[in-house]
DNA sequence: TTATACTTGACTAAAATGGTCGGCTTTATA
DNA sequence: TATAAAGCCGACCATTTTAGTCAAGTATAA
């Protein structure tokens, strides 16, 4: 997972579609609304349709749909919808740095960081982010303790690509 | 703050220049241990010097030491000190999104994640990085509740360039 | 005075990003 | 059943960013 312009542009569409009340919504209305080309949000429609976040209706009158409720859809699954699965860190093959047996210092570190964002955002879901006076500093607090208390790793979780 | 591989170089330098023991440490020594391109490293090491991080001997026998302890040294410092200040968001100058008065949805979000990779990263030291045994979930944790309930705002927290 | 090491600025190759374009398929409805 | 609305899909491309090189300095210990 990767934190590019591309997954909040993607998390942005998501939420203007949860906005929406009644019946598909189509890509040439959440163009204008988030002022982002028709072609591009093709694109990542096409990737977040793929990852079973939205619903697709063909032909007049169609449009996307999201494919579950907003509370079950996390930020962390939209923005991993988006991109291409991750590259294994240079860490582990050795090109550079981090080889000949010794592990590198900094491996730990951006494992850490990238678990940390990710428990984030995989905190956070999209009708949280929809709903008005959110706040988001306390919503995810609670939600992180319980991750590192139950110490299960989740799986997919950022990478902060590590160099050496 | 941005978060690229220039920033992870910067760290793998300060932490191999920490952990040598005696007097000023060369680039060349750095380059070679760490495999990182001197020239490369001389424009790191330049940031460095600038926000006080490191300070240099000049000549024979010459080469970098640290400016401070590894412990008041954090890793949100180096990351920042080799990255351009940042821009304002597109939040703010309403370029695309985000304007004519409505603030945007996914503005708080993302200034949310900001912060708390930058508290992430602001509660981890150099020296505890070069720990051989350290544990950062733990570290970090008892940290982040510290800022959260004192709620003071880190000033250049991490920005998450918001889009729309 | 010379070799070592930092200093500085200009330049560049490669990759990622954020798109565009054109043509296709499905389907409601007139 | 013709037509237009909408999604589907693959190929392509311009710009920006990233990571890195190169060349020409300057300071200083020995």
């Amino acid at each position: 997972m990767r934190l590019t312009s591309k997954g909040r542009y993607a998390v942005s569409a998501m939420v203007d579609l949860n906005k929406q009340q009644d019946g598909p919504v189509t890509l040439a209305a959440i163009s204008e609304r988030q002022f982002i080309s028709l072609s591009y949000l093709e694109q990542l429609f096409r990737c977040l349709r793929e990852s079973g976040l939205v619903k697709s209706v063909r032909g007049p009158g169609g449009g996307y749909l999201l494919a579950k409720t907003a509370k079950d859809i996390s930020i962390a699954e939209i923005i991993r919808a988006v991109n291409e699965p991750v590259r294994t860190t240079m860490c582990e093959n050795g090109v550079r740095g981090c080889h000949r047996g010794n592990r590198c210092d900094t491996h730990q570190l951006w494992e850490s960081l990238g678990q940390h964002i990710y428990r984030f955002l995989d905190a956070v879901s999209l009708e949280q982010v929809c709903a008005k006076d959110a706040v988001l500093d306390h919503i995810e607090l609670g939600k992180i303790e319980d991750y590192l208390s139950s110490n299960k790793l989740p799986e997919g979780a950022v990478k902060i690509e590590a160099v050496s």
